[in-house]
RNA sequence: GGGGCGUUAGCUCAAUUGGGAGAGCGCCGCCUUUGCAAGGCGGAGGUUGCCGGUUCGACCCCGGUACGCUCCA
């Protein structure tokens, strides 16, 4: 424990008196628990809070700040903050015990509403592989796109930190301190308090509530940049020395101390407190030296200007606070643990390991291999279980994948230190839960889904070991002097995932090496190749990238009104701005496609699923010679930024800025996409219905031609569910229920009972509630009423029909697994879905027809129909009746099939008899009328026993082509003589149009002239004769 | 987004320059044997993922596509 740190801790102020004024301020669900209020806490209070454990829910902590009695939002006078300082003969030191302290100070202290964690997979932003700071869930914010009901928040930000130039997996568990998954505590002004607030709290916290000692402390500051015209950030410096002597407040570089989100945004100086872990000394020139005693705890950024696109700084009107402090670096300064993983965070997770694994205790040292072997699973289960937890899956791409490589190499490490054979990891996972499942509900409320993930994931990755082990005995044997090839070891590693450090280990304890060189520059290669195609690909797409969307504003064009797109008419509107896919021009001529920017527009631009609408333009001018015109195809119409990108084809005539533009969107294709965007509301409804509450929406496509809907579930519908949804939505169409759409402020929608959100997606407040049968108002008037679960509500900005008859019939085509857990249904509504209808009927037609043909007509039709059932548009019930249907019809045809060949072989095998019967010479040739090939080999077959030391040549008509089969079997005896299978058959192929070949014994061959059959059979008895075989005639 | 590899009987996998698709296990029948994962004989089971091309002839060569595995970005 670290208690000779912590008893050093408070050198100011006594406890005792002021302790009351602390504990008033607690919530009262934990004030309540050991003392009551007003009260000094008694001195078990520490016991009683881990005896009492998850059952204090962190739910306490997560309501509105506003709940609570006393929350200021001003700033409070750091003179008097100074003097007030809050104590307690009670450290907080066990990991959940700092991190409560952590959120508590914030809310207590300074009306910090306490935020939950956000996902550590940011679904909806799709450039961020993983959430890995605590700023991400506020990024709008700081961007000025987004706003909070609070101006002041306090969470602990679950983190993943994986792959990166900055963090290489493969240091986790090599060292003191490297994770994949982190906790990141924060603390957070929006345009609030600033920097003077922001220090003196850490100041507090951490020497007052964690009794660190003051002098072991440092602070760094901005120390200005003369290349970047920035000024030294004397402010926090002169903050810093009220609480620390000058020698300790250092100052920092660009690269240490001026944070930047991005090339171009919000950015500012920082502030860093670095701890000493050593103290008695003077650790100043150890600051940011990477010392791994002396490190960096906690950063604080003072957000305060924009680094604009040209790249001067502009200061912003509303300045935030974003800090950032490790849990866990925290956690190992409070137990003064030299390593995050001595502290209690980790050594209950190693201990779970050693009862599931049966090896031996954790032993703490970096160079033994079992200890990393702790550390690495240890860190990886935490990471997977809190990703998987927040519905990320193992895969092979994007996230996905780093999941697959974080748990691949935790495996690799339970198989070759603690002899795993079958799935482990899973068994580590009560003991996750158990430390972060109090903060993180999700991890237990996901325990099974977790369990299931993690071990099916485990024995394909076993499988997947098990082949490489095929693979590495081929390498061996290909070793050059006693060395793996690289190349090998590449393909190892490249093709059948056989991690390189594997190979390695077994190389070893065969006595032989690596070629590591070669490999690596295999693998150089490889990454090479892989980003020149990467380069290569993304070029030529239609949106505007952020430095144009700049220059658009900054010129002073408009954002594009497009608020008629719900009722589109035909409408006036003027060019604005025309983009070429590379610049932004003021004209274009006819052939051209490019995008084009009107001041207002009916068009519906791709949003939700839904996709852009298309129509045309027609533009005039007047110009030199009177008016000009043009006319635009629009083919597709996308949302960049708050401009409206008609992606359009000049058609006739050309295009100008400032040209007045006459729009027609194409209203058939806008109200086949209106079916389908009503036809997936009622879908999503009818699924809710059909396969549980928790099949939540994970995505979806409207089209014009059909929609898709991606939903998170677990195993196949079949065909009655399917059926029972067609039902459902049908008979909603027959209904012919209203759609209502109107704007509701965001938190009394929510409360809407039966509302379907999409997992993961953030809505605008208001936000445009679209309703199927009950005018919206009334959903709003009473939310809780159970009415409303039976009907379609949806947060959506897409449009709609007017009302469901107009949709006119619905049918799921298709259902499938897109990933696990995940799945994907196709369906059709109006003219498309009574389209599937007619062709199910005419195929079953063909199927009543079919079985009345006979043999070649049958085979016929049987491909045929089973091609068209490929290739047509069914729907999901018609395509399985009408595939059991051909199943049996293959059946008949098989049988036919049979039949067939068997009557031609036993044709063929009689006239060869015949023909052996008739000559009597050691060498036959001739033909066996109609046949196969399978029936001429077997009649082959009868003259080859009957002249076992002769040659046999025989010509066959393919049925029902104008092909000709020539076959041929010589003796050793024959060949002798020079007579070789392959020339004969190819001579009397030659006779009548093909060619053929094999080897001397035997051989195949084909003419595409039938009618020249008696030149090929005289050319191969000439053929024969040639080499003093008689070919032919008794006697 | 870009590579590599794969897809053959119910399962696991073969098939040597393109020339008659096999084995083991499993299944069915018969025989033998009253015993443990038994033996013998016989049999059924295949649109070689799908589409197209080259060829007299394609599991094999070429192009495309679907699905799976794998590596990289």
């Amino acid at each position: 424990m670290g208690s000779a740190a912590l008893g050093r801790g408070g050198r100011r102020g006594t406890t005792g008196s002021r302790r009351g004024s602390r504990e008033a301020r607690l919530p009262p669900t934990v004030r309540g628990l050991s003392t009551i209020p007003g009260k000094p806490c008694t001195p078990d209070r520490r016991r009683g809070r881990s005896r009492v454990g998850p059952s204090i829910s962190y739910l306490s902590l997560l309501r509105p700040a506003s709940r609570r009695p006393s929350s200021p939002p001003t700033p409070i006078e750091p003179s008097a903050m100074v003097t007030s300082p809050p104590r307690s003969s009670t450290r907080p030191t066990s990991p959940a015990e700092v991190r409560r302290a952590f959120l508590e100070f914030f809310r207590d202290r300074a009306g910090h509403a306490v935020v939950p964690s956000s996902s550590v997979v940011p679904h909806e932003d799709p450039t961020l592989l993983f959430t890995n700071a605590g700023m991400n869930q506020f990024k709008d914010v700081f961007l000025g796109q987004g706003s909070r009901s609070y101006r002041r928040a306090v969470d602990t930000q679950k983190c993943i930190r994986a792959g990166g130039k900055h963090n290489d997996l493969e240091d986790v568990g090599r060292d003191t301190y490297h994770h994949t998954f982190f906790e990141m505590l924060g603390n957070w002004s929006f345009g609030d308090y600033f920097k003077s607030e922001a220090i003196q709290w850490a100041w507090e916290l951490l020497t007052q509530v964690y009794g660190l000692p003051a002098d072991r402390l440092y602070a760094t500051y901005f120390g200005g940049d003369e290349a970047s015209g920035l000024a030294a950030d004397l402010e926090a410096r002169d903050l810093w020395r009220r609480h620390l002597p000058a020698e300790r407040v250092l100052p920092g570089s660009m690269k240490d101390n001026f944070w930047e989100m991005g090339d171009t945004g919000p950015c500012g100086p920082c502030s860093e407190i670095h701890v000493d872990r050593i103290g008695g000394r003077d650790a100043a020139r150890l600051v940011n030296s990477g010392d791994p005693d002396v490190l960096e705890i906690w950063n604080l950024v003072f957000i305060q200007f924009n680094r604009e696109a040209d790249g001067s700084l502009k200061p912003l009107p509303a300045r935030h606070v974003d800090t950032g402090m490790g849990f866990e670096r925290l956690v190992s300064v409070i137990q003064a643990k030299r390593s995050n993983y001595d502290t209690e965070i980790f050594t209950p997770i190693f201990e779970a390991i050693r009862a599931a694994s049966g090896a031996r205790p954790y032993g703490a040292r970096l160079d033994d291999e079992t200890d990393v072997a702790y550390r690495v699973l240890a860190d990886h289960v935490r990471c997977l279980s809190v990703a998987i937890a927040d519905g990320a899956t193992p895969s092979n791409e994007g996230r996905g994948y780093v999941l697959r490589r974080i748990l691949r190499r935790a495996v690799r490490h339970a198989y070759q230190q603690f002899g795993q054979r079958e799935p482990f990891l899973a068994r580590v996972l009560p003991a996750v839960q158990a430390s972060l499942g109090e903060v993180f509900p999700e991890l237990v409320a996901q325990g099974e889904r977790i369990t299931r993930v993690l071990e099916e994931e485990e024995r394909a990755f076993l499988r997947t070991l098990e082949r490489g082990l095929l693979h590495f005995s081929d390498a061996e044997r290909r070793a050059e002097q006693g060395r793996i090839r690289g190349e090998d070891a590449f393909k190892l590693h490249d093709t059948y995932g056989f991690p390189i450090d594997l190979t390695e280990v077994m190389a070893r304890e065969r006595g032989l090496s690596v070629d590591l060189a070669g490999y690596e520059a295999l693998m150089a290669d490889a990454r090479a190749a892989s980003r020149a195609g990467a380069e290569g690909g993304a070029a030529d797409s239609m949106t505007l990238p952020p430095d144009v969307l700049a220059e658009l504003e900054a010129t002073g064009v408009p954002f594009t009104d497009d608020s008629s797109k719900h009722q589109p008419k035909p409408l006036m509107s003027r060019v604005v701005a025309i983009w070429t896919g590379h610049r932004l021009e003021g004209r274009a001529e006819g052939g051209e496609t490019v995008g084009v920017i009107l001041h207002q527009t009916p068009f519906y631009a791709e949003s939700g699923g839904q996709v852009g609408d298309a129509g045309s333009i027609r533009v005039e001018r007047r110009g030199e010679r009177g008016m000009e015109t043009g006319v635009l195809e629009v083919l597709d119409t996308r949302r960049c930024g708050g401009f409206v990108l008609h992606r359009c084809r000049i058609e006739r005539g050309s295009l100008r800025v400032g040209d007045e533009a006459e729009l027609a969107v194409d209203r058939h294709r806008r109200a086949m996409t209106e079916a389908n965007h009503t036809g997936t509301h009622l879908l999503n409804l009818a699924l809710r219905r059909v396969a549980g509450g928790e099949s939540d929406q994970r995505g979806s496509l409207v089209a014009p031609d059909r929609l898709r809907f991606d939903y998170a579930g677990s195993r196949a519908l079949g065909a009655a569910e399917i059926g029972e949804i067609d039902r459902i939505v049908n008979d909603a169409i027959a209904r012919d229920l209203a759609v209502h759409a109107s704007p509701a402020p965001l938190e009394a929608a929510k409360r809407i009972r039966g509302l379907r959100a999409v997992f993961g997606e953030r809505y605008p407040d208001p936000v445009r509630v679209v309703s199927i049968g009950s005018p919206v108002d009334r959903l709003l008037a009473s939310p809780a009423d159970a009415a409303w679960a039976e009907q379609s509500t949806e947060f959506c900005g897409g449009t709609h029909v007017a009302s469901t008859g107009a949709i006119g019939r619905f049918a799921v085509l298709s259902e499938q697994a897109l990933a696990a857990g995940v799945r994907r249904v196709f369906a059709v509504t109006g003219v498309a879905a009574q389209a599937a209808a007619a062709a199910a009927k005419a195929l079953d037609d063909r199927f009543d027809a079919a079985s009345r043909l006979h043999e070649e007509a049958l085979l016929a039709e049987v491909a045929a129909i089973a091609a068209d059932l490929d290739a047509m548009t069914l729907s999901a019930l018609d395509r399985a009746r009408l595939l059991g249907r051909l199943e049996a019809l293959r059946e008949v045809a098989k049988q036919v099939r049979k039949r067939m060949a068997a009557s031609f072989r036993d044709a063929a095998i009689g006239v060869a008899r015949g023909l052996l019967a008739e000559q009597t010479g050691s060498c036959v040739v001739g033909f066996i009328g109609e046949g196969d090939r399978d029936a001429v080999l077997a009649a082959l077959d009868v003259a080859r026993a009957a002249r076992p030391e002769g040659a046999a040549l025989l010509v066959a008509q393919e049925p029902g082509e104008p092909k000709l089969v020539i076959v041929a079997a010589v003796s050793a005896a024959m060949i002798a003589k020079g007579l070789k299978a392959g020339e004969w058959v190819k001579t009397a192929a030659q006779a009548c149009g093909g060619s053929g070949g094999g080897k001397p014994d035997s051989a195949q061959a084909g003419g595409k002239d039938p009618s020249r059959l008696d030149d090929a059979l005289a050319a191969a008895r000439s053929f024969a004769a040639a080499r003093s075989v008689a070919a032919s005639k008794g006697g």
